[in-house]
DNA sequence: AAAAGCGTAACCCGTTACGTTGCACTTCGC
DNA sequence: GCGAAGTGCAACGTAACGGGTTACGCTTTT
Protein backbone atom coordinates (compact mmCIF):
# COMPACT_ATOMS: atom_id res chain seq x y z
CA UNK A 1 0.00 0.00 0.00
CA UNK A 2 1.35 3.16 -1.37
CA UNK A 3 1.51 6.34 1.23
CA UNK A 4 1.69 9.30 -0.42
CA UNK A 5 0.98 10.74 -4.14
CA UNK A 6 3.96 9.69 -6.19
CA UNK A 7 4.96 12.41 -8.57
CA UNK A 8 3.86 12.30 -12.38
CA UNK A 9 6.88 10.35 -13.94
CA UNK A 10 7.43 13.35 -16.24
CA UNK A 11 8.39 15.20 -13.70
CA UNK A 12 10.89 12.97 -12.95
CA UNK A 13 11.86 12.81 -16.92
CA UNK A 14 12.55 16.67 -17.07
CA UNK A 15 14.32 16.75 -13.80
CA UNK A 16 16.67 13.96 -14.41
CA UNK A 17 17.36 13.82 -18.20
CA UNK A 18 16.40 17.15 -19.37
CA UNK A 19 17.70 19.36 -16.97
CA UNK A 20 20.87 17.79 -16.29
CA UNK A 21 21.37 17.69 -19.92
CA UNK A 22 20.00 21.11 -20.67
CA UNK A 23 17.91 19.58 -23.53
CA UNK A 24 15.03 20.98 -25.21
CA UNK A 25 11.46 19.12 -25.57
CA UNK A 26 11.92 19.64 -29.21
CA UNK A 27 15.44 18.20 -28.90
CA UNK A 28 15.05 15.23 -26.48
CA UNK A 29 11.71 14.18 -28.64
CA UNK A 30 13.74 14.31 -31.83
CA UNK A 31 16.41 12.20 -30.18
CA UNK A 32 13.77 10.19 -28.38
CA UNK A 33 12.06 9.78 -32.16
CA UNK A 34 8.68 10.88 -31.07
CA UNK A 35 6.65 14.16 -32.04
CA UNK A 36 7.55 16.82 -29.12
CA UNK A 37 3.84 16.95 -28.91
CA UNK A 38 3.88 13.20 -27.41
CA UNK A 39 6.92 14.06 -25.01
CA UNK A 40 5.49 17.48 -24.17
CA UNK A 41 2.47 15.63 -22.69
CA UNK A 42 4.40 13.30 -20.96
CA UNK A 43 6.17 15.89 -19.62
CA UNK A 44 3.19 17.89 -18.31
CA UNK A 45 1.26 15.08 -16.84
CA UNK A 46 -0.85 14.75 -19.73
CA UNK A 47 -0.10 11.51 -20.50
CA UNK A 48 1.57 8.43 -19.05
CA UNK A 49 4.70 6.26 -19.97
CA UNK A 50 4.02 3.69 -22.21
CA UNK A 51 5.68 0.43 -22.76
CA UNK A 52 7.08 1.57 -25.66
CA UNK A 53 8.00 4.68 -24.63
CA UNK A 54 9.65 3.37 -21.49
CA UNK A 55 12.12 1.48 -23.96
CA UNK A 56 12.89 4.08 -26.46
CA UNK A 57 14.09 6.18 -22.75
CA UNK A 58 16.20 3.66 -21.49
CA UNK A 59 18.30 3.78 -24.81
CA UNK A 60 18.18 7.55 -24.67
CA UNK A 61 19.32 7.87 -21.42
CA UNK A 62 21.24 4.23 -20.78
CA UNK A 63 18.57 3.37 -18.08
CA UNK A 64 16.49 0.46 -17.13
CA UNK A 65 12.92 0.54 -19.26
CA UNK A 66 11.88 -1.37 -16.04
CA UNK A 67 12.18 1.82 -13.62
CA UNK A 68 10.43 3.98 -15.72
CA UNK A 69 7.43 1.84 -16.40
CA UNK A 70 7.47 0.82 -12.46
CA UNK A 71 6.96 4.20 -11.68
CA UNK A 72 4.26 5.11 -13.91
CA UNK A 73 2.80 1.59 -12.68
CA UNK A 74 2.37 3.47 -8.95
CA UNK A 75 1.16 6.43 -10.46
CA UNK A 76 -1.77 4.68 -11.87
CA UNK A 77 -2.06 2.42 -9.12
CA UNK A 78 -2.26 5.45 -6.46
CA UNK A 79 -4.92 6.91 -8.73
CA UNK A 80 -7.10 3.60 -8.37
CA UNK A 81 -6.41 3.15 -4.78
CA UNK A 82 -8.18 6.47 -4.34
CA UNK A 83 -11.56 4.61 -5.78
CA UNK A 84 -11.22 1.27 -3.83
CA UNK A 85 -13.89 2.03 -1.61
CA UNK A 86 -16.08 3.52 -4.42
CA UNK A 87 -16.04 -0.38 -5.80
CA UNK A 88 -18.23 -3.50 -4.99
CA UNK A 89 -16.20 -6.19 -4.77
CA UNK A 90 -16.59 -9.25 -2.33
CA UNK A 91 -14.07 -10.79 -0.57
CA UNK A 92 -13.62 -14.19 -1.89
CA UNK A 93 -10.28 -15.44 -0.57
CA UNK A 94 -10.62 -18.36 1.71
CA UNK A 95 -11.67 -16.41 4.52
CA UNK B 1 15.96 -6.54 -18.20
CA UNK B 2 14.12 -9.11 -18.45
CA UNK B 3 15.21 -12.66 -19.53
CA UNK B 4 12.53 -14.90 -20.54
CA UNK B 5 8.95 -14.33 -21.50
CA UNK B 6 6.37 -13.84 -18.44
CA UNK B 7 2.88 -15.79 -17.80
CA UNK B 8 0.32 -14.09 -18.74
CA UNK B 9 -0.74 -12.44 -15.99
CA UNK B 10 -4.52 -13.62 -16.34
CA UNK B 11 -2.97 -17.48 -15.73
CA UNK B 12 -1.70 -16.75 -12.40
CA UNK B 13 -5.33 -15.65 -11.51
CA UNK B 14 -6.78 -18.97 -12.71
CA UNK B 15 -4.26 -21.15 -11.12
CA UNK B 16 -3.92 -19.26 -8.00
CA UNK B 17 -7.54 -17.40 -7.12
CA UNK B 18 -10.16 -19.65 -9.40
CA UNK B 19 -8.97 -23.13 -9.33
CA UNK B 20 -8.00 -23.29 -5.37
CA UNK B 21 -11.32 -22.01 -4.61
CA UNK B 22 -13.03 -23.86 -7.17
CA UNK B 23 -14.59 -20.47 -8.34
CA UNK B 24 -16.16 -20.83 -11.89
CA UNK B 25 -15.63 -17.60 -14.12
CA UNK B 26 -18.95 -16.21 -13.75
CA UNK B 27 -18.70 -16.52 -9.65
CA UNK B 28 -15.68 -14.70 -9.68
CA UNK B 29 -16.84 -12.16 -12.05
CA UNK B 30 -19.85 -11.75 -10.44
CA UNK B 31 -17.59 -11.38 -7.45
CA UNK B 32 -15.36 -8.97 -8.43
CA UNK B 33 -18.05 -6.98 -9.79
CA UNK B 34 -17.35 -7.00 -13.67
CA UNK B 35 -19.04 -8.97 -16.62
CA UNK B 36 -18.27 -12.56 -16.94
CA UNK B 37 -16.50 -11.76 -20.40
CA UNK B 38 -14.27 -8.58 -18.37
CA UNK B 39 -12.60 -11.60 -16.79
CA UNK B 40 -13.12 -14.49 -19.40
CA UNK B 41 -10.37 -11.99 -21.12
CA UNK B 42 -8.03 -11.28 -18.79
CA UNK B 43 -7.77 -15.06 -18.32
CA UNK B 44 -7.03 -16.24 -21.47
CA UNK B 45 -4.77 -13.05 -22.29
CA UNK B 46 -6.88 -10.66 -24.58
CA UNK B 47 -7.34 -8.15 -21.96
CA UNK B 48 -4.63 -7.07 -19.40
CA UNK B 49 -4.66 -6.23 -15.58
CA UNK B 50 -6.06 -2.75 -15.07
CA UNK B 51 -5.31 -0.42 -12.42
CA UNK B 52 -8.94 -0.77 -11.33
CA UNK B 53 -8.86 -4.38 -12.11
CA UNK B 54 -5.95 -4.73 -9.73
CA UNK B 55 -7.70 -3.28 -6.92
CA UNK B 56 -10.68 -5.25 -7.52
CA UNK B 57 -8.66 -8.56 -7.47
CA UNK B 58 -6.72 -7.07 -3.95
CA UNK B 59 -10.32 -6.44 -2.12
CA UNK B 60 -11.07 -10.05 -3.27
CA UNK B 61 -8.65 -12.43 -2.57
CA UNK B 62 -7.40 -10.44 0.66
CA UNK B 63 -3.96 -9.31 -1.76
CA UNK B 64 -1.48 -6.52 -2.68
CA UNK B 65 -2.78 -4.03 -6.08
CA UNK B 66 1.09 -3.85 -6.45
CA UNK B 67 1.60 -7.13 -7.10
CA UNK B 68 -0.92 -7.75 -9.79
CA UNK B 69 -0.02 -4.10 -11.82
CA UNK B 70 3.65 -5.58 -11.27
CA UNK B 71 2.40 -8.23 -12.82
CA UNK B 72 1.43 -7.15 -15.88
CA UNK B 73 3.75 -4.28 -16.48
CA UNK B 74 6.44 -6.82 -16.43
CA UNK B 75 4.47 -8.97 -18.77
CA UNK B 76 3.83 -5.34 -21.28
CA UNK B 77 7.60 -4.71 -20.86
CA UNK B 78 8.84 -7.62 -22.22
CA UNK B 79 6.22 -7.42 -24.94
CA UNK B 80 8.24 -4.21 -25.09
CA UNK B 81 11.77 -5.68 -25.27
CA UNK B 82 11.18 -7.53 -28.04
CA UNK B 83 10.64 -4.70 -30.28
CA UNK B 84 13.89 -2.58 -28.80
CA UNK B 85 15.93 -3.00 -31.96
CA UNK B 86 13.39 -1.70 -33.89
CA UNK B 87 13.41 1.76 -32.09
CA UNK B 88 15.18 4.56 -34.31
CA UNK B 89 16.38 6.26 -30.94
CA UNK B 90 19.40 8.51 -30.58
CA UNK B 91 21.57 8.10 -26.99
CA UNK B 92 21.39 11.03 -24.98
CA UNK B 93 23.14 10.52 -21.89
CA UNK B 94 26.20 11.68 -20.67
CA UNK B 95 28.62 9.59 -22.89
C1' DA C 1 -35.81 -33.53 -24.22
C1' DA C 2 -35.94 -29.28 -21.86
C1' DA C 3 -33.73 -26.12 -18.77
C1' DA C 4 -29.96 -24.03 -16.66
C1' DG C 5 -25.26 -22.73 -16.22
C1' DC C 6 -20.87 -21.88 -18.31
C1' DG C 7 -17.23 -19.92 -21.51
C1' DT C 8 -16.23 -17.20 -25.46
C1' DA C 9 -16.53 -14.89 -30.09
C1' DA C 10 -18.76 -10.73 -32.27
C1' DC C 11 -20.01 -5.97 -32.07
C1' DC C 12 -20.17 -1.20 -30.11
C1' DC C 13 -18.41 2.49 -27.10
C1' DG C 14 -15.15 5.41 -24.30
C1' DT C 15 -10.45 6.35 -23.34
C1' DT C 16 -5.69 6.93 -24.40
C1' DA C 17 -1.10 7.21 -26.87
C1' DC C 18 0.58 9.20 -30.88
C1' DG C 19 1.01 12.03 -35.08
C1' DT C 20 0.11 16.37 -37.71
C1' DT C 21 -1.14 21.10 -38.13
C1' DG C 22 -1.90 25.55 -36.48
C1' DC C 23 -1.80 29.21 -33.08
C1' DA C 24 -0.36 32.19 -29.19
C1' DC C 25 3.15 33.23 -25.90
C1' DT C 26 7.89 33.97 -24.21
C1' DT C 27 12.83 34.62 -24.76
C1' DC C 28 16.45 35.29 -27.10
C1' DG C 29 19.89 37.82 -30.65
C1' DC C 30 20.05 41.17 -34.30
C1' DG D 1 11.62 46.89 -32.80
C1' DC D 2 11.76 42.48 -35.16
C1' DG D 3 12.35 37.83 -36.40
C1' DA D 4 13.80 33.21 -34.98
C1' DA D 5 13.58 29.54 -31.74
C1' DG D 6 11.35 27.14 -28.02
C1' DT D 7 7.22 25.94 -25.70
C1' DG D 8 2.43 24.79 -24.56
C1' DC D 9 -2.05 23.81 -26.17
C1' DA D 10 -6.23 22.87 -28.92
C1' DA D 11 -8.33 20.28 -32.73
C1' DC D 12 -8.23 16.96 -36.00
C1' DG D 13 -7.43 11.78 -37.15
C1' DT D 14 -5.64 6.80 -36.32
C1' DA D 15 -4.84 2.63 -33.72
C1' DA D 16 -5.09 -0.07 -29.71
C1' DC D 17 -7.36 -1.51 -25.58
C1' DG D 18 -10.58 -2.18 -21.48
C1' DG D 19 -15.33 -2.99 -20.72
C1' DG D 20 -20.40 -3.98 -21.42
C1' DT D 21 -24.16 -6.24 -23.98
C1' DT D 22 -25.70 -9.73 -26.85
C1' DA D 23 -25.67 -14.14 -28.92
C1' DC D 24 -23.92 -18.68 -29.89
C1' DG D 25 -22.10 -23.38 -28.72
C1' DC D 26 -21.17 -26.61 -25.12
C1' DT D 27 -21.91 -29.31 -20.92
C1' DT D 28 -24.56 -30.67 -16.94
C1' DT D 29 -28.75 -31.35 -14.57
C1' DT D 30 -33.61 -32.23 -14.00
Amino acid sequence: MLMHNPPHPGEVIKELCLEPLELSVTKAAEGLGVSRKTLSSIINGKSGISPEMAVRLSIAFDTSSESWLNQQTQYDLWQAEQHRKELRVKRLSAA
